[in-house]
DNA sequence: TCCATTGTTGATCGTATGATCAACAATGCT
DNA sequence: AGCATTGTTGATCATACGATCAACAATGGA
């Protein structure tokens, strides 16, 4: 019961409890949303009294702030590591679409929908909120001006055509959260709508049906 | 100053009151968010004491729900209306994206943005938001379907396509809550991948830049 | 061993929420 | 005028939130 039950949190050393608030504030916005990062809710995962959060993270719009960043930064770092092993900006855009589509992200989906709601009372997300856009849109537009120095893709101005292709990929998604039956061909349909806004040969960018070729 | 500062509201029948209280509720959606829905703050807005509006509506969930439901039918019953008074399929799909693409509603997009996050704690405001849903989808499905009838159009799968294209316009006008500049030609961009998506003719769907020729 | 440093606690304050309900008062019928 | 009906009040309860801070205790150097 002494060790089950701890009355006393170990001491640990600064930058060590932070990461550790940093980490479950993380955790508790994917599993339960941005609006569940409580001082109490926090300091209850860590196994920590609330003052204690309230000690490393002196405001909690903060907090908030801080962890959609992370959680944001974190998948389009892994996103784009994976983009850069693919051959071509075909490869990459097709990759892009179908990752993103694919429905083993919603949480993430989530945090971005109720970012764009509390960012209108939290200025500190909100900052964060247009930061994180601006990233995933340069990574999308660095695939399209590589398409078109490739001769692959054509379009007049690079950066709002990424823009567009963000939107819709967030929309298709957020819609995903509330609805998952009723589209069927989410991925084909987007991927020709895409190869068309880019100028790209038709069938392009549709998800490859590899691997699995039965049922 | 016994005129202007009221010390007991008005007597009224119940139905004049629970439309009062719709109204406000529905003023405060529109401006504050939806969850800006407070027993007192609605009750303030209507100068009435908090009791009654719960009085009127027991639970807020509740109200919220209903809320949601009559700002998003009243804007699908305006845009069906102003949709039956064009002459065919293309001009209602155009104006139709135009419309919603146009940023003048952006409480309403607000409202939806906030009311699919809301609905993962709140079961009715989920109800409502996927019947909205449907609504939506039903309206630009008769489009579409219209437009492969007359020929102008061409698609395997009209409903799947509705979905596709209310997605894409979701997460265009959410991304415009945020963040206004950034996107020029938003309009433009979306007739192109939706006259893909429909089969339709370059430029069929575009904005026409009608009116108003000059600068 | 003593003690200064510093990580940690938990109570506390002010505020806000939804919900409940006995008391009140306006209304209109008899 | 008297009275039952019913729309309305406002205090109250339980809960949850962010924030603050004096007190506490673990740690390691002197």
């Amino acid at each position: 019961m002494s060790s089950t039950t701890q009355k006393r949190a170990r001491r640990k050393n600064p930058a060590e409890r932070a990461a550790e608030i940093s980490e479950a504030a993380r955790e508790i916005a994917l599993e339960q949303g941005l609006s569940a990062i409580t001082l109490r809710n926090v300091a209850a995962r860590v196994g920590v009294a609330s003052g204690l959060v309230a000690h490393y993270q002196p405001n909690v719009d903060g907090l908030v702030a801080a962890t959609f960043s992370s959680i944001v930064a974190a998948e389009i770092h892994e996103v784009s590591g994976m983009l850069a092993a693919l051959p071509g900006p075909s490869e990459r855009l097709a990759f892009l679409l179908e990752t993103l589509m694919e429905g083993g992200r919603l949480d993430v989906t989530a945090v971005w929908v109720e970012a764009w709601t509390l960012g209108r009372r939290n200025e500190a997300l909100a900052t964060c909120v247009r930061g994180q856009m601006d990233s995933w849109q340069s990574v999308l537009r660095g695939v399209v001006e590589d398409g078109i120095a490739a001769g692959q893709f054509e379009t007049e101005d690079p950066g709002s055509l990424a823009w567009q292709i963000l939107g819709m990929i967030d929309g298709l998604t957020a819609q995903s959260l509330v609805r998952w039956g009723g589209v069927s061909d989410r991925g084909t349909h987007l991927a020709r709508a895409v190869e068309g806004m880019v100028g790209a040969a038709r069938g392009s960018l549709q998800p490859q049906a590899s691997g699995k070729s039965v049922s």
